[in-house]
DNA sequence: TGTTTCGTACGAAAAGTTTCCTACCTTTAG
DNA sequence: CTAAAGGTAGGAAACTTTTCGTACGAAACA
């Protein structure tokens, strides 16, 4: 098994499974593996089962620690969101934009599906900077 | 086996050796398997037919395209780098900013890694799309 | 109380991805 | 001409990720 327990939140890399049950427990917050699997079941099917042991493994992993206590175990994330999407980022532009945030936003707005109120927003938040 | 046959380059999601492999044809182009093989190697150690399987099968999936007219064929990426990387983009906004693209710039500049001249060229961007 | 419902645990199957062994053909060097 | 080097093809093994069947205990309820 791989069974990293992982030290540092750089280093976790969450599987796309991992992903939508830490996007479902970052918007609901902590939650039982019934919850989490309804939420799911939103977008496609999936077995109880499935998703409990998903969340056990995420566990194991040091991704989520959860609360015994109750014989309904409730879940949480361990990394606070904002980290953990940082880190994503961070790789994803390593990755693809050679490291380079520029090149991305760059990318990001030669998009025609960037809206001009979301430009404008960027631009807002420019100003933000400056000051 | 999968054997998706992409039609739309929107559907192709890369594995991340693919990936790996997609990054050598952009930028070194048209190559062959030893060609690609070499580089990869320079990050890691891969040994020859095991990239040459992948490349094989990128192909069958279309994510490549290959000169066969040479005993050493030739492979090249069908998609444009640039297009390619506006989906993964697209999808990694919609997935981890809810296609928001200015939250995802948010967390880009709160983050200390943008250096000075990142921001910069960011903001010359901004103001070349005004005009 | 008995039975149905809902929970966890565990293991194995299924699916997806990556790696490499083996076979065999072509080209190159001696 | 022969041997070595280098190429493709295909399949199986290894590994990772995802899914689910089964077992079994606790709680709810008729």
């Amino acid at each position: 098994m791989k069974q990293q327990n992982y030290t540092s939140s750089s280093d976790i890399e969450p599987t796309k499974s991992e992903l939508e049950i830490l996007q479902v427990l970052w918007s609901a917050g902590p939650s039982t593996v019934r919850q989490v699997n309804d939420q799911l079941n939103n977008l496609r099917q999936v077995n109880y089962t499935s998703t409990l042991k998903l969340m056990q493994i995420m566990a194991e992993k040091g991704i989520l620690k959860r609360d015994e206590s109750q014989m309904k175990h409730i879940y949480h994330v361990v990394e606070e969101e904002k980290k953990t999407k940082e880190n994503l980022l961070g790789k994803f532009v390593d990755n693809l934009y050679d490291g380079s945030s520029s090149k991305l936003v760059m990318q990001l707005l030669g998009n025609q599906k960037t809206s001009k109120e979301e430009l404008q927003a960027i631009k807002d938040m420019l100003n933000q900077l400056d000051q």
